[in-house]
DNA sequence: TGGGGTTAT
DNA sequence: ATAACCC
């Protein structure tokens, strides 16, 4: 990655901070190897001030494709997916470009713009990873948002320089802070924040707790109100590897069940490659619609069930075919959704891998064997003592 | 509005 | 199973 694309922003996350608005401490040099003794000027001695770095990729995808193909450098550059300009570099941005804007408005504002398709994610999300896992070396506490964010927490590293810097005797310290703008809380919160008279950070401060807290609910008002503060207590949660693996694809229209299938078959393949690639299994298959409606905004309808034990040992394998028996599964799960005798018009198809588990090393004749719900002869009965809310396709 | 992800209910 | 949130 280009360093000048990469924006390190130090943040200091405070339980009892009393400051107005949520303080951000820029570190100038950068996380690593910048200046720690930064902090004394900032955290009391013995506070429980934490130490949070921040990591926003600008324009990830199209910085992806750029290091992929260095002569789109220099040119503007816009990503697209179906007629979308997902996100774009900064020559384009300069050009009137923006985020999220159509693909003709775009080439209206900027005719020279060049576009390349970004719909597969398999390269974005490769360098994504190895963004997080570079971080990973300076801490296990590394929490993803997106493909283009970490947050990192620094707090035991910086506590273990700052020992080193005090008994150097060696404190020349610069501070630079900068405060939160405006946030965006979330589409439907900012919605119901409006009809209160809340829209800016001020107004959500001085709003009446009780008042919110009937609003929205306990657990979001005061969470918000937190924020409202700078407060935030939430740990950086380690992401790990990811709990599901999905594909999708949008249309204007799907009407037919052979269509459907076709379009099923295509994701399944790709998703079946990134699971054996990460080596566990997944226990669970869902499919997800999205119905075309006139007006509604995008609501999905999803089916799930179990994917049954003998088809999850083939996973990975290799040599048996996953495929035919998977597409079966999510064809009567599309049919369980969608009654094919009646017309029907669907604008997006997406399939989930989810309930991953390390793959099972029991072998047969083993204690392991018979401790392993799926693998022994047990299951099926101890599967029916308990209520399952999927749908069981073993059934079928 | 794409093509992903997470957590809460 | 869905809703809401994040990017």
């Amino acid at each position: 990655m280009e360093k000048r694309g990469v924006e390190p922003e130090e943040e200091g996350g405070r339980n009892e901070e009393e400051d107005a608005a949520r303080a951000m401490e820029r570190a100038e040099a950068g996380a690593a190897g910048g200046s720690p003794a930064v902090l004394d000027q900032v955290v009391p001695a013995g506070s429980s001030s934490r130490v949070i770095v921040h990591m926003d990729l600008d324009c990830f995808y199209a910085q992806v494709e750029m290091i992929s193909n260095p002569e789109l450098k220099g040119k503007p550059l816009g990503v697209q997916q179906k007629y979308l300009v997902v996100t774009c570099n900064y020559e384009a941005r300069k050009l009137g470009v923006k985020k999220l804007m159509n693909v003709r408005d775009a080439k209206e504002k900027c005719p020279q713009l060049v576009l390349v398709n970004g719909e597969d994610l398999t390269r974005y999300r490769e360098m994504s990873y190895k963004v997080t896992e570079l971080l990973e070396e300076f801490s296990p506490l590394v929490e993803r948002l997106g493909f283009d964010e970490n947050f990192v927490d620094l707090t035991e590293m910086v506590e273990k320089r700052l020992e080193q810097f005090q008994s150097d005797e060696l404190s020349t310290v610069t501070v630079s802070g900068h405060v939160y703008k405006n946030q965006r809380i979330g589409y439907k919160t900012t919605k119901r924040l409006e009809a209160l008279g809340i829209s800016s950070v001020r107004d959500l401060q001085t709003f009446s707790s009780k008042i919110l807290e009937k609003e929205l609910g306990i657990s979001v008002a005061q969470r918000i109100q937190k924020l409202s503060f700078g407060e935030d207590n939430s740990p950086v949660t380690p992401s790990g590897p990811p709990q599901s693996f999905s594909e999708e694809d949008s249309f204007k229209k799907c009407s037919s069940e052979v269509e459907a299938k076709n379009k099923i078959e295509e994701l399944l393949a790709n998703l079946l490659n990134r699971v054996c690639q990460d080596g566990r299994k997944p226990h669970t298959v869902r499919l997800i619609i999205r119905r075309y409606s006139s007006e509604k905004y995008h609501s999905r309808e999803s089916r799930q069930c179990p994917i049954p034990s003998h088809i999850i040992q083939k996973i990975g394998t290799g040599n048996y075919d996953v495929m035919t028996p998977m597409v079966d599964i999510l064809m009567k799960l599309f049919r369980n959704m969608v009654n094919v005798k009646m017309p029907f018009h669907l604008t997006l198809l997406s399939v989930c891998f989810c309930n991953l588990k390390a793959p099972s090393t029991a072998k047969k004749g083993t204690i392991d064997y018979y401790l392993t719900p799926s693998l022994s002869t047990t299951s099926r009965s101890g599967k029916r003592s308990f209520k399952m809310k999927d749908t069981h396709m073993e059934d079928f």
